[in-house]
DNA sequence: CTTGATACTGAACAAATGTTCAGTTACCTA
DNA sequence: TAGGTAACTGAACATTTGTTCAGTATCAAG
C-alpha cells in the first residue's frame, strides 16, 4: 500500500481559516496554509476533501465549505455520558447553531420574552423565542398570539369551546379569544444566554 | 438632486444568494442579480453595501459577507409589544445564532441534557447546553461536573465548607464532592428545539 | 529488494476575476 | 425648465484564478 495523507491537520487548519476570513481559501493561499509547494498538490487535497464531506462543489464549481466544516460547535453527547476527551474532541464534527435551530430563515424572527407565563415550560423572562410565521399552529404548540389587541405567548389548544390559549404557569389561567384572535408565528425554538 | 438606488430590494437579492450559495456572487453574478449591465455599476453598488456595512473587505481586499447579510434570524423587539409589521420585517438586520451564541468556538461543545435536576433554571431534559471549557466557574454559575466519579449539571457554589453544587430542584438536595471534582466546563447556554 | 500506488513538484495555460476609464442617462431640486 | 449630481453603460486591462500536464519522490506490502 502506498503512503496516505494524514487530514486532520489540513482540516485543523482550513477551519481555522474558513472561520477567521468567512471564505475558502484559494489554491494559492491553502499552498501555504498546507505547507505546499505546488497547486496541483492543493487540487488532490481538495479532492479528498470533497470526498470527506468538508467541502463541496455547488453547480458552477466552486468550492464551498460545508456546515460540517463551518459550524461553530462540536456535538456530543449526554451530559451523563461524561465528558468529551481531547481525542474525541479533535474527531468530533461541527454543527452551525443556524441550521440546527432554524428552518425557514425568511420566515423565522427573534423575539424577547417578558413575563412568566410559560415559565413551567422552561421559557424564562429574558429568552429569546425562535418564531416561524406562515403555517397554522396545531394543538399543543407554543404560539405568540395576539388575544383581543394583546400579544402573549401561550400554547395553542383546540378544544370542544374552540380555541384556549394556556399558559403553563399555575398562578395564571388559559384564555379564550373573544373578539380576535391573530396567530404571529409558532415557537420553533428556544436560546438562552448566561451572562 | 440626483437620483438615489434603493438599496434593499438589492439587499434583499444579495441576502437570498450569499444564503443559498454560501459566498459572495461575483460581480458578473452581480450583473444578473441586480439587473445592471455593467460591472461598473455593480462596483458602485457593492461601494454603497460596504459602506452600509452589509458587505466589508478583508485584508486582501476580497469582498465579505457582514452578519448583518447572512445571519438567519431577524432580530425583533419583546413579545408584548407586539408583532412586526411587513415593513418591519425587511427593516431589521439579520443576526446570525453562532456568533450570538458562542465566543469561543475551539472550546465550545454541545450536550444534550437528561435529567430533570436543573428544572427550575428552565433546563429540561433534551434541551441542548453549550459548554465552554476552560475557564475556572464563578459561584452562581451552571456548571457540567464530574463529582466523585458521575457527571452532572448542577450551580457551581462556593461557600464557607467549600465548594457546593446546587441542583434547580426542590426534589433534589445539594452535592459536597468528597474525593473528587472534576469541572467539565461553564454552561454559556441553553437551546431548545420544538417537534 | 522490488513493485505499485499515491503524494507531490514545477511549469504552463485558458478562463474568469475585480478594477478603471471616458462617456451617457436619469432624476431631483431650485 | 434648466442644472447638477449620481446612476449607469460599454469596453478595455492587468491579475488572479483553477486546472492540467509530465515527471519525481515517498512509502507500504509482498
Amino acid at each position: 500500500m502506498p503512503r496516505t495523507v494524514d487530514l486532520k491537520e489540513k482540516i485543523k487548519e482550513l477551519r481555522s481559516f474558513v472561520r477567521s476570513e468567512r471564505r475558502v481559501p484559494t489554491y494559492r493561499e491553502m499552498l501555504t496554509l498546507f505547507g505546499y509547494r505546488s497547486t496541483n498538490s492543493v487540487a488532490g487535497l481538495i479532492r479528498k476533501l470533497v470526498e470527506a464531506g468538508f467541502l463541496l462543489r455547488d453547480a458552477g464549481g466552486r468550492l464551498v465549505a460545508t456546515d460540517k466544516l463551518t459550524g461553530s460547535v462540536r456535538m456530543l453527547g449526554f451530559v451523563q455520558a461524561g465528558f468529551p476527551s481531547p481525542a474525541e474532541e479533535q474527531e468530533a464534527d461541527t454543527l452551525s447553531l443556524d441550521e440546527y435551530m432554524i428552518r425557514r430563515p425568511e420566515s423565522t424572527f427573534m423575539l424577547t420574552v417578558n413575563g412568566d407565563s410559560m415559565i413551567d415550560a422552561g421559557i424564562q423572562p429574558g429568552d429569546i423565542v425562535l418564531v416561524e410565521k406562515g403555517e397554522a399552529p396545531r394543538s399543543g404548540q407554543i404560539v405568540v398570539a395576539q388575544v383581543d389587541g394583546d400579544w402573549t405567548l401561550k400554547y395553542y389548544v383546540k378544544d370542544r369551546a374552540g380555541v384556549r390559549l394556556d399558559p403553563a404557569n399555575r398562578n395564571y389561567r388559559f384564555i379564550r379569544p373573544r373578539q380576535s384572535l391573530v396567530i404571529g408565528g409558532i415557537v420553533r425554538g428556544v436560546i438562552r444566554r448566561y451572562e
